[in-house]
DNA sequence: CTTGACTCTCCAGTGCACTGGATGCTTTAC
DNA sequence: GTAAAGCATCCAGTGCACTGGAGAGTCAAG
């Protein structure tokens, strides 16, 4: 199978799974005489699990990771276990950053509400997010 | 005052403060005849409002714009609340997007105390996370 | 007067994940 | 046979916000 086609079957662009190449996250393809890539079909599926794992926020270089366990013979398991839990702890703190970022913007937007412009003071910037520092 | 009683008081690097006036972030500083920059206490006040304004998730650029606002002699309030509404919504739909991810970690983590190493197929990379496609 | 701390500019690199463009060979369709 | 589509490599750029280092000038203390 050539690149397009694999490009399309994977919903991701030719260049992309260049790259997923060169950095290791998918293995070299084989060539055809014309030194065009000629991919397996599974490729697609791995891609698609590339795909799934960064939706689930794991970067290319875990997926790297990932890959090369099951390439060198290993169930990656435990490893993507770990992985995963620690992308879950990272998820939740994140999410709890933005909740409090979230909170402090809707409470400017409230007290914008409640404020002329000719409150303005002419120093500083903006009171409405410095008076926050 | 000299860059790095600047740096100090306001606690953003040397190298930072510098970058900032390269981007507009702050205005060109005065010189000594030295060739140092000579800045004005206010400039502490300006950083900390700066970093009080990426604590909220805007970004540089958009914090250019509010300063160029303000050193137009204009009150930026209008964009500013526009910037805080749109910045607002973004932090809500980010955390739309990591509440899923988060809850499918959840689950996988979970799944995975109910599965052993052997019940891993030879094919794909790794069950776990591709069965989730 | 020397040492060390401070500052200057300029260039380049980081991290992440791509993306674009130039240039040229190969394959496919008509 | 020719034109278009597909593929190849290589280099370089994107966006964001810095960060590091080289090489050189300046300032304060002893």
């Amino acid at each position: 199978m050539r690149i397009g086609e694999v490009a399309e079957r994977a919903g991701v662009p030719i260049k992309t799974i260049r790259y997923y190449e060169e950095i290791g996250v998918l293995a070299s393809a084989r060539r055809l005489p014309s030194g065009y890539r000629d991919f397996e079909p599974e490729v697609v599926e791995r891609l698609r699990f590339v795909r799934a794992s960064q939706a689930l926020g794991l970067t290319l270089g875990e997926i790297r990771e990932i890959v090369a366990y099951r390439d060198h013979g290993d169930a990656p398991c435990a490893y993507v276990l770990e992985l995963l839990r620690h992308r879950r702890d990272q998820c939740a703190a994140r999410i709890a950053e933005l909740r409090l970022a979230e909170q402090a913007l809707d409470a400017l937007v409230e007290r914008s509400a409640h404020l002329r412009p000719e409150d303005c003071p002419a120093t500083g910037v903006c009171h409405l997010i410095s008076r926050e520092a």
